[in-house]
DNA sequence: GACCAGGCACATC
DNA sequence: GATGTGCATGGT
């Protein structure tokens, strides 16, 4: 994370470079602030595709009308309709732990949490058992519209094999160095970390394939010298 | 059949 | 504070 000049200039070419190729992104997949919050929940490391079924499992059963249909269900019944996201046990007593939250301090109100202002609304979230930073701020950044940058396992391998990032990174540390170099704008670090995940699935798997990937070349290294 | 996916909490040293 | 482990399904 030395030469902080050279790595701004390079995330913003980065950024353009995937923006071209791929386009908007439109994320988060999902209709409602709730249905997203449910999925930054059920999407822990876990793909996507599994989260897909657990959700239609959950709006078939009409569980994401709003925060109360959460609240009555039994975690039991939760964890059986979750069942095709994986970890089900635990993530519907995540997906219970977020709730009674909601329900004990903004009377399970979406409305009434998200008129804190970002800070507070950060840290409130991350008290919450089973939501941790990445969670977190995907929910405020995705939910709750707030400028503030995702960094994901996608983000930490990509950044790392372009040598921006040293290997183990901590996660408030790249951060800072996103929000940093970027303007502070919730639409852009939105596309922004939608287009890594994208990049990151086709091309940066732990396996890469580098081949095809749109950020080949030596346009998108960092001149660092780092070893990796 | 092995490996992996848009993490997190908790135990142990 | 660093490191290891359990949690689990479905796709490649």
């Amino acid at each position: 994370m030395r030469d902080h000049c050279e790595n701004k200039k390079l995330l913003m070419k980065i950024y353009k470079r995937l923006y071209k190729v791929y386009g908007p992104q439109e994320w988060w997949p999902g209709d409602t602030p709730l249905e997203m919050i449910v999925g930054a929940i059920l999407t822990q490391n876990t793909a996507w595709t599994n989260v897909e079924k657990a959700i239609r499992n959950l709006k078939k059963s009409r569980l994401l009308s709003s925060p109360s249909d959460l609240k009555r269900i039994k975690a039991g019944r939760l964890a059986a309709l979750i069942r095709p996201a994986g970890y089900y046990n635990i993530k519907a007593k995540r997906l219970k732990s977020f709730i009674n939250f909601l329900s004990s301090k903004y009377s399970l109100s979406l409305k009434k949490l998200s008129r804190e202002n970002t800070g507070r609304l950060r840290q409130e979230l991350l008290t919450v058992n089973g939501i941790g930073p990445e969670t977190c701020d995907s929910i405020l950044l995705y939910a709750f519209n707030r400028p503030i940058f995702v960094v994901d396992a996608y983000t930490q391998r990509i950044l790392t094999r372009h040598r921006v990032l040293k290997e183990n990174e901590g996660y408030d540390a790249v951060q800072k160095m996103f929000m940093e170099a970027l303007p502070e704008n919730s639409g852009l670090f939105n596309e922004y970390h939608a287009l890594i995940v994208r990049t990151g699935k086709e091309f940066c798997k732990k396996a890469p394939k580098c081949d095809s990937c749109p950020l080949k070349g030596k346009d998108f290294y960092s001149t660092n010298k780092r070893s990796f």
